[in-house]
DNA sequence: AAATGTGGCAACCGCCTGCTA
DNA sequence: TTAGCAGGCGGTTGCCACATT
């Protein structure tokens, strides 16, 4: 059937709202309580759509609407929310009080989206993305060492670490061109929807010849070079020991598959497609790392790198939600110069 | 100082879902 | 069972302020 439009829309005023129809939004509102959007506006004395009224209520008007800044807990929340609900805005704003659906979508969409950009993360999967880091210059120089890697972004994703690792050790040994083609069919897969048109038969066989690519990946030798120091052989990487605060651990997940959600302590967890951490403020520059013998060590990053700025700690921030594990015997003094 | 580019955000559009008669 | 409707949702647009050239 048609859908009539939800009111007559000639004659009715569109755009910006101005200070008083606000006012007589919120006086009727007031009055009357929200609700019955279609007559609304004409009992209000309103040239508007009931849905522009509702939009307006909702998203701006609200008495309990929380303005400013969204905090880090915010922030961090919305991550881990998005990780397993995807682009439902309005499940996300439920557990965000004071927030709309609205304000949170277009936060993600200006600032989130570009940070996990920016640190090789796929903004719709969770997950790792090669092609993000431009792997494929890479792959083509001659002399790939980790300070390009580490020029792109200083804190990548650990499966991007891992995975370039690897393609390191491919590059020096035999068939990048094979490893290229294995890496583009795993990001082609990342970013199949969840209703891939191949089916689900296609997509579990998809996934396991990508689990099949990864085994590989990780019995391979690893090697890290930095400049023109000694090469230095290294664990592999993984991100089943990533959990800070949580016991939760899983390994990485591949594409987009709705997860239960978990419960801790009374606390809802998301299933970790990376390494997830509190937003501690006391742990926020520092690195867990792992060696092959489960020694952990702990490295502050402002022994590493200079004394972040505020605008620099907002932008750490992601970083230490993608907080992963570098083994010990990867020594910080090379990296700085 | 003016022109142009960019980012952020409020608002709109169209589709979907659930309720009701 | 089905048509009509209200409300909700996610994607997109367009305006405005600020930055850059």
């Amino acid at each position: 059937m048609g859908r009539s439009p939800c009111c007559d829309k000639n004659g009715l005023k569109k755009g910006p709202w101005t200070p008083e129809e606000d006012h007589k939004l919120i006086q009727y509102i007031q009055l009357h309580g929200p609700g019955n959007w279609r007559t609304l506006p004409k009992n209000a004395g309103l040239q508007r759509c009931g849905k522009s009224c509702r939009l307006r209520w909702t998203n701006y008007l609200r008495p309990d609407i929380k303005r400013g800044r969204f905090s880090f807990d915010e922030e961090e929340t919305i991550i881990q929310l998005h990780s397993v609900l995807g682009n439902k805005w309005s499940a996300i704003a439920a557990r965000l009080p004071g927030r709309t659906d609205n304000e949170i979508k277009n936060y993600w969409n200006t600032h989130i989206r570009k940070r996990l950009l920016r640190n090789g993360i796929d903004p719709v999967t969770h997950s790792p993305r090669l092609d993000l880091l431009d792997l494929s210059s890479l792959l083509n120089s001659t002399q790939f060492n980790l300070s390009s890697l580490l020029g792109l972004q200083a804190l990548v994703n650990p499966e991007v670490f891992r995975l370039a690792n690897a393609l390191l050790a491919s590059h020096n040994e035999s068939s990048p061109e094979l490893l290229l083609q294995k890496l583009q069919e795993n990001n082609q897969l990342l970013n199949s929807p969840l209703q891939n048109p191949e089916g689900s038969e296609m997509l579990l066989q998809k996934l396991q010849q990508n689990q099949i690519l990864n085994a590989q990946l990780q019995n391979q030798p690893q090697f890290f070079q930095y400049q023109n120091h000694q090469i230095q052989e290294v664990p592999n990487f993984t991100t089943q020991n990533v959990p800070c605060s949580s016991s939760l651990s899983q390994p990485m997940q591949l594409g987009h598959v709705e997860e239960p959600y978990l419960m801790n302590n009374g606390q809802m967890i998301p299933p970790l497609n990376y390494g997830y951490c509190n937003s501690d403020a006391s742990d926020n520059s520092t690195f867990q790392t792992t060696n092959n013998n489960s020694s952990n060590q702990n490295i502050s990053l402002d022994s590493v790198f200079s004394t972040p700025s505020t605008e620099d700690e907002k932008e750490s921030y992601c970083s230490n939600l993608m907080k992963f594990e570098i083994p010990a015997s990867l020594n910080f003094d090379d990296f700085i110069m």
